[in-house]
RNA sequence: GGUGAUGUAGCUCAGUCGGUUAGAGCAUCGGAUUCAUAAUCCGGGGGUCGGUGGUUCAAGUCCACUCAUCACCA
């Protein structure tokens, strides 16, 4: 029977980079999806960037940026990335889109209708300099309890203390530095505690999480004994300015980003079955038979067991059929870090050249379906992806291949196959049911025990049979194309069991002129990439510095994050004791300096700028980059007519920055005086012969 | 602080309903082999199952306490 089956994986929330933690969820469902597919069964897998919310205001405004252009380069780097590993979604959307906003409003409306949404005025935090509420990380000050200073409005990372932000003693804003002040408003909220939602819950999140007790455990206390009534209603709105949906009939009160994040994956889905012509209701309308699975991290449990399938069912849609969490990612057996090189981005594995199988292998070779954090072991990992995928599997292709093509100019033994290998590598065929099991459970992990198992019987037949010396026996050919056709034959069905996991490997011209299928890893390449994501110290301390400088307390380089950041996950562990360790440090790492790209820039046009005292608007051309627009302070020292034309160095990858006059995109380099005493300023100018667009180094 | 998990060989992990001498892969050591990317095959060594106490004829497994690590506390 074919199964209708809709997958989600965890939106990953659109300001920062995919990281390998990130990964371990997309690489899983990604398996898992695949595997549906190889059933024969229709699944679709969809996901989105998840898009709204304080952080990404502030973090677009910081870039002088607007926030639909930060999640539009945010939507194309997570996109690249996740094609990078091939993580081949069916769909991949944005909440920020309109198809998001109508089932935001729909719902929002339908628990409006039911009863279930309520207005409360409450008091909270805000911030009279920049104008906005204060969500908790927002708030900084000094822990209550043990006093430590410079702790978020939750919880102190000293003595692990859990508190309001209303608790702390001298807050300030992270945001503008200026002491916060109490102010009502009024918020909505979803009433998580109204007797049917407690009722529905008690019976749904059994259903939701019986693939695992463990979430069943969690979740029962979170909702306590029965009667018990420990839920409490949500709030779903914020205030603006938000980047976000503005609630309807509620000017100025936008939809909590928690709230529309899941909505997101119906907003993705309705947008994939406009383009498909596939039937929404179909997948999500009540009573729907189709199944409807959402892998997520263990901290967002709370959300996708709770509040989501309440928010479905008081609305009239389908709940989900199962929630499936998993744990987190660590590396070395520690949570990531940044000064130890293992926060590694996606991006950073595929430039050091790091084939993605290699981690889709390992990590499913950790996974096992429940929600216990797996660990990255390096030297594991690179001795098991070697002895494994390279020495077990690839090499069954590897020592048959040879003698196929050479003494039978590439043909298989056909004749009696089936039967012959039926005898001589009995159970191989027979697994696929058994491997099929597993993958339906999630249990990668034995799945490939399994198959691996399978890889040490072939090479003992292999050993036993001994092709090498039949090739040198007379009369013996029919004897060695038998041997080796079933090699290759098994090797087919190993690589069969492996493609969830290993999409990209075929085995491909195989026989006539066998190539390495797959490199082996060299530690060398490890130790690169620990290197390239290691973040240096240096840059910290300079940042710790110029925020002292500042006259505001000013938030520095550990930018505050969204207490409920939507798939986020994992933070990295930043020592910062070591910022203050080397406070004389005054060196970059090479590294550092070749994140600034430098490139030569002709001057195509130099204009006065309206208004603007010390600016001149520099049209830029930088060869193959195309041309920039750059404001650059250099009206004192230069007339734009004597410009036009010249050389100079620019930094082309700075980030863009919205000015009065326009957006500057990059800045040029001009030496003077850092004191102002002498005066002058004066334009970088390659020696003749370069050309536009050459790098700087 | 409360709650849920985890802790088994040097490393990564299995271990089902409590039942023979606790297993696998990698690493290591010895041997074989040379078709294959030093890859494969055969064999050996290596464990107080985090700790303490208890239940039981029998505990890695059940119970209590305790230590460590991780997560969540809307």
């Amino acid at each position: 029977m074919t199964r209708k089956i809709l997958v989600t994986s965890a939106l990953p929330y659109a300001n920062g980079a995919i990281h390998l933690g990130h990964l371990v969820e997309y690489i899983q469902t990604d398996i898992w999806t695949r595997f549906q597919k190889m059933r024969g069964h229709e699944c679709w897998f969809v996901c989105a960037d998840d898009t709204h919310g304080t952080p990404i205001m502030l973090r677009a405004e910081k870039e002088g940026v607007t926030p639909e252009q930060l999640i539009a380069r945010v939507h194309a780097e997570h996109s690249r990335d996740f094609a990078g590993f091939h993580v081949a979604f069916d769909n991949y959307h944005t909440t920020h889109s309109e198809e998001t906003r109508h089932y935001a409003e729909d719902i929002f409306g339908k628990l409006k209708a039911a009863g279930l949404i309520e207005v409360r005025s409450i008091e909270q935090y805000y911030d009279p300099v920049k104008n906005m509420f204060l969500p908790d990380r927002f708030i900084k000050g000094e822990c209550p309890k043990c006093g430590t200073k410079d702790q978020y409005g939750d919880a102190c990372e000293s003595c692990g203390a859990a508190y309001a932000p209303t608790d702390l003693k001298n807050p300030y804003s992270a945001v503008s530095g200026a002491q916060p002040v109490l102010k009502s408003s009024d918020h909505y909220f979803f009433k998580l505690s109204d007797p049917r939602c407690q009722e529905f819950l008690r019976r749904a999140t059994r259903e939701v999480c019986k693939a695992q007790p463990e979430a069943i455990n969690k979740l029962q206390e979170w909702l306590g004994a029965p009667g018990e009534n420990k839920l409490t209603d949500w709030d779903i709105s914020r205030d603006a300015p938000y980047f976000g949906f503005e609630i309807p009939g509620a000017p100025g009160k936008f939809f909590y980003v928690w709230l529309d994040a899941p909505i997101g994956y119906m907003g993705s889905f309705k947008n994939f079955c406009a383009k498909k012509g596939l039937d929404f209701d179909e997948f999500w309308g009540k009573g729907s038979q189709a199944e409807l699975y959402h892998f997520i991290g263990k901290d967002i449990l709370y959300f996708h067991a709770l509040f989501w399938p309440a928010e479905l069912e008081f609305a009239g849609y389908r709940t989900p059929t199962s929630v499936f969490a998993h744990g987190f990612l660590t590396v070395d057996g520690a949570k990531m870090s940044k000064s130890r090189g293992t926060f590694i981005t996606a991006e950073s594995y595929l430039a050091q050249g790091l084939n993605p199988e290699w981690l889709r292998y390992y990590f499913a070779a950790k996974l096992n379906g429940t929600m216990e954090d797996i660990d990255l072991n390096l030297e594991d990992f690179t001795q098991r992806v070697n002895s494994d995928l390279v020495g077990k599997y690839i090499n069954i292709a590897s020592r048959a291949a040879g003698f196929v093509a050479k003494r039978f100019e590439g043909k298989l033994l056909h004749s009696h196959l089936n039967e012959r290998f039926q005898a001589e590598l009995p159970g191989i065929m027979e697994a696929a049911e058994e491997i099929a099991a597993l993958y339906e459970a999630r249990d990668s992990a034995r799945a490939l025990r399994r198959v691996m198992a399978l890889a040490d019987q072939i090479n003992q037949y292999v050993d036993k049979n001994q092709p090498w010396t039949l090739a040198k026996q007379e009369g013996q050919e029919a004897k060695l194309h038998e041997v080796c056709s079933l090699l290759i034959n098994a090797f087919r069905l190993l690589t069969i069991y492996l493609k969830p996991v290993l999409p990209k490997l075929p085995p491909a011209h195989l026989i006539n002129a066998y190539e390495h299928l797959m490199q082996r890893i060299d530690p060398k390449q490890i130790d690169a990439l620990i290197a390239a994501n290691r973040e240096s110290l240096e840059p910290a301390v300079a940042q710790a510095a110029a925020a002292a400088a500042a006259v505001a307390p000013a938030p520095t380089s550990s930018a505050p994050h969204s207490p409920q950041r939507h798939a986020q996950h994992q933070q990295a562990t930043e020592d910062k004791t070591q910022g203050q360790a080397m406070p004389a440090a005054q060196h970059i790492s090479i590294d550092d300096f070749g994140k600034v790209d430098l490139r030569v820039a002709r001057i195509a046009d130099a204009q006065h700028v309206e208004g603007a005292d010390k600016l001149i608007r520099l049209t830029l051309d930088i060869g193959e980059g195309g041309t920039r627009n750059v404001f650059a302070g250099i009206k004192s020292a230069y007339d734009p007519a004597q410009l036009v034309g010249r050389l100079t160095v620019m930094v082309a990858n700075l980030a863009p920055r919205k000015m009065k006059f326009g957006m500057s995109e990059g800045m040029v380099l001009a030496a003077s005086d850092a004191d102002g005493k002498s005066p002058g300023l004066f334009l970088l100018s390659p020696d003749s012969g370069a050309q536009p667009g050459m790098k700087v180094k």
